[in-house]
DNA sequence: GTCTATAAGGCGATAGAC
DNA sequence: GTCTATCGCCTTATAGAC
């Protein structure tokens, strides 16, 4: 446990009052109450709201975007999406979901400058769901019902909604049906052939 | 074109606000100047914010619930999916998402009555996805990959996150690939054989 | 039912002392 | 770097005239 310098307590506390709140749903004095400064002290450090934001979606995007490529393309594809779901298993059911999807909501308020970054976080987890579900599928383990990239944009889709769902319902559990789609979409596993009884 | 009355006009324009901009991200200024009243009248009509909301989200609920009600169980499974979509389908693209999906990243601020019909206004739609998933399967005229249930949670909120994708990227055919992947589970096509070319 | 006027407090942001 | 003090504006909500 190595102490943070304000800033990074401010960013941290940033981070999650918005997977909590959403950017419209926190105020300095909230933020400056967690830290334990006053509200100009922010201002210091993040001149305007928005400086605050571009500092927070840039780093939540690089860590959840850093991870994705850390993985090991060379594990088998089964193994690679679990490592892939792990950060979303491990946040289901809790009361924050995740940054770019809750800003996503809000890109009424948002600057183009945090417009792009949304967009390309986006992108590069769909490409990676897509080159993951195309290899599999070439690789002859398993039947796609529809186009590589349709199920990534599906099933990415269906795990920053879990999250939402998982909140509401306050069942962490309500993650594994989209888990399941991905982890069954790339697996071998016994496929049945048409005709044959579940 | 019937001439609606304030309250009417209200309950409408509060809607759009809502699905445009959050519980939290709109005011009761902005409300009045669209309807051409002043916000005290508002009150009049609506004596909180809560009340505002409560009614919007039982009048929006109301409408999807009961198109989805609506649709005649005894059409052929793919005819019953595409009528399913096309308030979905309609919807992508444009500035406005689902008022469900969107006060469901608002949860923190919601009272407990709001909490009880968006949870309703997911059960509904994930009830009717697997019974007509389910009915499709047993007709033997599809292969699902995961249990009907499990699929049906993951194709609506992919469709929950789709609208909120095809706004970000101003691109209404990013609502395609999830409706490409439930017409596909519901429909016999010429189901590949495990192992055929795709 | 709709208006004017106003209350009481929250908001992001700034100036200037220390 | 952090503080106190303050600005101007916005917010939901209410009282009372018409």
């Amino acid at each position: 446990m190595t102490t943070q310098s304000v800033r990074e307590q401010l960013l941290e506390h940033t981070l999650l009052l918005v997977r909590q709140r959403g950017f419209n749903g926190f105020s300095y004095r909230d933020l400056a109450e967690r830290v334990g400064v006053k509200t100009s002290s922010i201002h210091y450090h993040f001149p305007s709201k928005e400086d605050l934001l571009q500092a927070a979606v840039t780093e939540y995007s690089a860590r959840i975007c850093g991870h994705v490529r850390g993985i090991d393309t060379g594990l088998p594809a089964e193994a690679q999406a679990r490592a892939y779901l792990e950060p979303w298993l491990a946040t289901a059911g809790g009361d924050a979901i995740c940054l770019v999807g809750m800003l996503s909501a809000e890109t009424a308020f948002l600057p183009e400058g945090v417009h792009r970054i949304l967009k390309d976080f986006y992108r590069l987890n769909e490409a990676w769901l897509t080159r993951l579900l195309a290899s599999a599928q070439a690789a002859r383990r398993t039947l796609l019902p529809i186009p590589p990239q349709a199920l990534a944009q599906a099933v990415f889709g269906a795990l920053q909604s879990g999250l939402v769902v998982a909140r509401l319902f306050g069942a962490p559990e309500r993650i594994e049906a989209t888990a399941t789609l991905l982890i069954a979409s790339v697996t071998p596993s016994r496929s049945r052939a048409p005709g044959e009884p579940a």
